[in-house]
DNA sequence: GACATATTCAAACATCTGTTTTAAACATTT
DNA sequence: AAATGTTTAAAACAGATGTTTGAATATGTC
């Protein structure tokens, strides 16, 4: 770690710290501790902790919510060319496969997903903001595409499973090891793949539910 | 809140800060200050920051277990006895209903139900921990029980069922006011009531997919 | 009333937080 | 080689946090 360079350093703890520990329980002193490098370099080529976060989400969520609008997008437009109805399991699909498989590439930020998995449930407006302001463009196609797919749902019903929907997916991603809360004897599989042969069933199931 | 004796006056104002702050953003001051109290009430009272969060969990926890634990039972022993299979929906119902309504009393206890949302996602473990010590029981009672209601599912699927619907509930729960994240123009209903019949056909739906 | 106990209060304590400062080291360009 | 801009280093700062202290006040008991 120590021999790359500082900036990047502090990036890629950070990033791991914040998604296991949160970002309030994670002081500066921890990260540059644990990245071997001084105290002032974050406000140094950050400028503050919250800037310091900021570019972290950038980092990824740009790119990751550019992938997801893509293939959103293309389903919809597959559908409409192809005059076939939407169907409610692909489009979530498109949001789950881009997700879920980024937190299993070599890249080293792996904690990405976790992180923001985190920022959803943070009490603090600095971390929540943050998330809203670059999720809620893909919530509002998640909304209108999944509305074209279950035509016959009440506008109030979609909402609330969208809700749910939001919530599953959020605590899938905040957790890094096992779940605990329920029983020991089972060892789950946590590979994207069959994370997603899990999610979208249920997932699929709840939102066409009668 | 003045009149009231200080400890109670400490627990509830504390309650409502945790709710809807988190534990590690509500300092002891924000409390006392707004309780109307001493700082060092807080000590002299429960001993520690730490002691108080305990307190407030039991308080509300034993007994709302207690209620989950018997309605669970009862629709068990119920089928049992007359030698019907047991329904998922009628479990999941036994375990929302005390929950969610929890919320409706007038008890001035409103926010407890917010905090135990919470609970789940704190990345700090005085938090979670606590919480998973009055949770687990209740979360190997409903698995065991799911499992005699599906009894064709894979343990592990199921595993996972039970952990997207824990994510779900957690999520609802945790949110007191408006949701973001999805349209503006949609002002749903958060009744308990309307909130049960919205969640029951989506994890029920979600638990029996094929 | 007088004593003992329980509670409140303001102040201080020690520690941790993000940030800033000042100087030194390094690199690059002129 | 000197000058300039960039990066690191140690120390200090100002503020917040949970907790403790010791005196003051209230409450209850004889």
């Amino acid at each position: 770690m120590a021999d790359k360079d500082t900036k990047q350093c502090i990036l890629e703890t950070a990033e791991r710290l914040f998604a296991l520990h949160g970002y309030h329980n994670t002081s500066l002193r921890k990260i540059t501790s644990e990245a071997r490098v001084n105290l002032a370099a974050v406000n140094y080529h950050f400028g503050s902790k919250e800037a310091l976060l900021k570019a972290i989400f950038e980092h990824h969520l740009i790119p990751l919510n550019r992938i997801r609008l893509e293939k959103i997008e293309a389903i919809r437009e597959l559908a409409h060319r192809e005059k076939k109805s939407l169907q409610a399991a692909d489009i979530i699909r498109a949001f789950l496969e881009p997700t879920l498989k980024y937190r299993d590439n070599k890249t080293g930020s792996n904690y990405f997903i976790a992180l923001v998995g985190r920022a959803m449930t943070e009490p603090d407006d600095t971390v929540r903001n943050l998330f809203l302001h670059y999720i809620k463009p893909l919530g509002a196609l998640l909304f209108e595409t999944l509305r074209e797919a279950l035509p016959d749902l009440q506008p109030e019903t979609l909402y609330w499973r969208l809700q749910f929907t939001a919530g599953t997916i959020s605590h899938i991603m905040r957790s890094t090891g096992r779940l605990d809360m329920v029983p020991e004897h089972i060892k789950p599989n946590q590979d994207a793949d069959d994370l997603i042969e899990q999610l979208l069933p249920f997932l699929t199931a709840g939102l066409e539910a009668p």
